[in-house]
DNA sequence: CTGAAAGCGCTAACAA
DNA sequence: TTGTTAGCGCTTTCAG
């Protein structure tokens, strides 16, 4: 069974197809009754439009690649979320692409958008860096990145910073005289961890100190947990900061092992949290990143990006706000 | 800066485009010096194929289209890792869908998908109904759904038996004498609920007794521990059942707040877990369902529709297994 | 206000 | 083995 064309509606509409395309295209030229024909054959025929066929007459797709990587954090699903949300009121459809260790790579996703034709690609990569981007620039397809502030040309970034908020964070406690503060590495967020590091760092710093916290993972552990669960026999500390939720409460539940109190004994802080958080005991307390708001604001910039006049400047990249929230795994 | 387009190739290379498209599509009749002489050319000029273009000669697009609920919840970042992961071996891009409350219903999105002129779709929603896909069977698209089993011509499902997985965990409890057993609402997932509950009334009535157990959250209620806060100060049960893991934490924590220890005093079971319940304490029991093959294999039946011959059969369901895991809320 | 025709980039008969 | 040409479904000048 053939699909409706654009030449059915116009035999039936007894019109010609330069009319049916000015009628579903909204043009204000078409007298009304001529409109009215058309619309009642697109209507009686079942009509809709070949976005494929219009994407090669217009040059444009109206599509735009997303990029996250393999692991379906809680979080990747909220910037998912954000970002269709928005795509889908300035009528963009989304084409999904997985960096997958193993599976694919950046490289092998790269080829793929650029046959794709989307007008445009977000990539979501804690892995990416700025040389990654060589092959999309040279086919000249805008990009936002998400999470990662990146200069370069037809680039923008939509990011949190998080190595300010750390300084914030650390500062705090080193104020109160309390120096034993840990940093738990995250291996599948390399670059948010050195952010981190680098904001403890320059409070310590700041303080005329040296910061020694910073907890890598031996090669070969397999879990936070694992190693934290050793670790934690020998070592004490006023704080302890974990990327994601799930590394708190790691945390936590390697010093329970060790019959370390939390918060009375030591703090836990986390900067990504998940709806999983509200459910944990002791709730993590933690700077609210707004993974939402992420993937809407990205996708917002996308659109500004297509429609942008080419003498017009825009800022190239935005930087989200975050908050702290004091919960059950801090004394205050 | 234009495209290269195949007509480049075919100059640069000194051929006509119908030679350029053997090369690039892989066909054998070519000579070895004149593929040659177009792949030099391809690679100098950094020639892409536009999948569009092919999209409209060949009227396929090898892209399909991928619709789940808004709700990020893990489980669907599992499915669609599964499901790309095999997409990308067939070759096939995704488009993603989701359906959010206020802004995006099912039409809405059928609508989309029908204009894009995927080769197929995947459904994943739990509130999807078998007349749903009237729109799409018009269109002739091939469906698979994922997680209800749905008849109708040219569609495919691909789930877990919940409703058996429930029955025989229940007839176990009633066996033992535990007859008291409570089964969790779950407003996000209604259908999966109804399952579950058909599962216990079931199992009930084969042992000549009326379940009654089921726990539909009064309206207004925000979340469930909220209400089974107050809701356990009154009753016992020997089980719960939830059907995520954070229903199952949230039972878990409303039953401490009344001094009910699980599981000595009270079992809890949840159907779905994520990778939080390794973290939590208690871990809970679970039927560990599959989301990533839930995701894979629905992808590898949806290319086994695609390439079907008319007049070979092919079975249009099919049922994957779970795994009662005994954990932590559980007494044995 | 409407129609005719060229073109978007590629594939697939059909010729040569 | 390679080239010519007619579509695929739609948009968009350019005439009328």
């Amino acid at each position: 069974m053939k699909r409706v064309t654009i030449y059915d509606v116009a035999r039936e509409a007894n019109v010609s197809l330069a009319t049916v395309s000015r009628v579903i295209n909204g043009s204000n030229v078409v007298k009304a009754p001529t409109r009215e024909r058309v619309e009642n054959a697109v209507e009686k025929l079942g009509y809709k439009p070949n976005a494929i066929a219009q994407g090669l007459a217009l040059q444009k797709t109206t599509t735009i690649g997303l990029v996250v990587p393999e692991a379906s954090f809680t979080y990747t699903g909220q910037i998912i979320n954000g970002l269709i949300d928005v795509a889908k009121i300035y009528n963009y459809n989304i084409m999904l692409h997985t960096i997958t260790e193993g599976i694919t790579d950046l490289n092998s996703v790269v080829e793929d958008i650029i046959k794709s034709h989307v007008d445009g690609v977000v990539i979501f990569d804690d892995k990416l860096r700025a040389n990654d981007m060589a092959t999309l620039n040279r086919y000249n397809i805008p990009v936002v990145v998400i999470g990662n502030k990146i200069e370069a040309k037809d680039v923008c970034s939509v990011y949190v910073n998080i190595e300010k908020a750390i300084y914030e964070l650390v500062m705090k406690y080193l104020e109160e005289g309390k120096d034993k503060i840990a940093i738990l590495e995250d291996r599948k967020n390399p670059q948010q961890y050195q952010y981190i590091l680098k904001g403890a760092k320059k409070a310590y710093e700041s303080k005329g100190k040296e910061f020694k916290g910073q907890l890598n993972l031996p090669t070969g552990t397999r879990t936070s947990y694992g190693f934290l669960k050793d670790w934690l026999k020998t070592h004490r500390y006023d704080l302890m900061v974990g990327y994601r939720d799930s590394q708190a409460m790691a945390i936590i539940n390697a010093a329970r092992e060790n019959d370390i109190s939390v918060p009375e004994e030591m703090e836990v802080v986390c900067v990504l949290d998940t709806k999983y958080n509200t459910i944990m005991r002791p709730q993590v307390s933690s700077f609210s990143i707004p993974s939402y708001d992420l993937g809407a604001v990205s996708m917002r910039m996308m659109t500004k990006m297509l429609q942008k006049d080419e003498n017009e400047d825009r800022e190239d990249s935005i930087e989200l706000s975050y908050l702290f929230t004091s919960r059950q795994s801090t004394k205050e």
